[in-house]
DNA sequence: GGGATATAATAAGCTTGCTTATGATTTCTG
DNA sequence: CAGAAATCATAAGCAAGCTTATTATATCCC
């Protein structure tokens, strides 16, 4: 049983992955953005004033890929850097009006894209699946952080 | 409920796949090839004799992509290109020795990932896990090649 | 207070994806 | 057979991920 999930799992989601993003940046293009930029000015939307490294951390990426998406956000006009008071080395980011109008597109969009995407499949498993791609982004967060060789203590949860 | 699932997949998709790529190319460096080449490498092993074009398209990559896959597999001596008898525009695929070795490696390298990722979650639902994968993917096929506007034909399948 | 250390953001340069364009063939058609 | 169209591989240049290194500023500790 196992044995066919060993052959397809790691390539598929790839593929998967590969073919999702295309999708969804030749759609989100018609507004000018890219899925990537997309996602931060959405998660900007929910928590303004965040510093980029708390963002960074947040979605799962390094600050310098980070710093480069926000510098094209800002281009844009649609979010922009404030300089924190009590630390001139921080930058703090906030929406600009300009990017209101684009935000309630993009919710549209992506309400489309997903139900493009998981056309199919039941809300019930449609929930599973995403609790275990949670669940998978958790498993190789640990594996990540445990170097290779350790026993798999997976951060003392069960401590 | 299909509200929430609207709320996280898109996004939630994108960061498995980079946290699970970056996981893996970071474990396959220690051979000296990255999951990206390691996926060429792994097709060229089922299906040697392959053109270049037959092989992006199954992969479901761009041709251009490839090539600089298939570069870099050279480079290294573990495929290598051999000129079509009848037809000079064509390069097909073919392993040398030095790969064998190297394949040997990989394969269980792979069963060790999949395992660390798919940890906590039962065969079953690591079948259907792969099953959906491939629905969403078939999905976003069909919306790629039936632009926008257009009824969701589904390829006759029902016809 | 001042030097060592840590943190925030950015820079440089790589990989791997894309789109669009080009050159070399082959195939189709008239 | 010759010219048009298609196909195969590659090139150029962009996006977005990464690692490693740099600069500016804060913080810690003596």
């Amino acid at each position: 049983m196992r044995g066919t999930v060993d052959m397809n799992f790691l390539f598929t989601l790839g593929e998967v992955q590969r073919m999702v993003r295309a999708y969804a940046d030749r759609q989100a293009a018609r507004y000018g953005i890219t899925r990537a930029q997309w996602a931060v000015l959405a998660k900007v939307e929910r928590t303004e004033g965040l510093k980029q490294s708390e963002l960074a951390e947040q979605m799962e990426m390094q600050p310098i890929t980070l710093t480069r998406l926000i510098d094209k956000l800002c281009d844009n006009g649609w979010i922009e850097r404030r300089g924190d008071e009590n630390d001139r080395r921080v930058n703090r980011l906030y929406l600009r009006k300009a990017a209101r109008p684009l935000l309630g597109k993009l919710a549209g969009l992506r309400s489309e894209l997903t139900a493009t995407a998981l056309d199919g499949i039941n809300p019930t498993d449609a929930h599973r699946l995403l609790d275990q791609l949670d669940l998978i982004k958790e498993n190789v967060r640990n594996a990540i952080q445990n170097p290779a060789g350790e026993p798999p203590r997976k951060e003392q949860r069960y401590g």
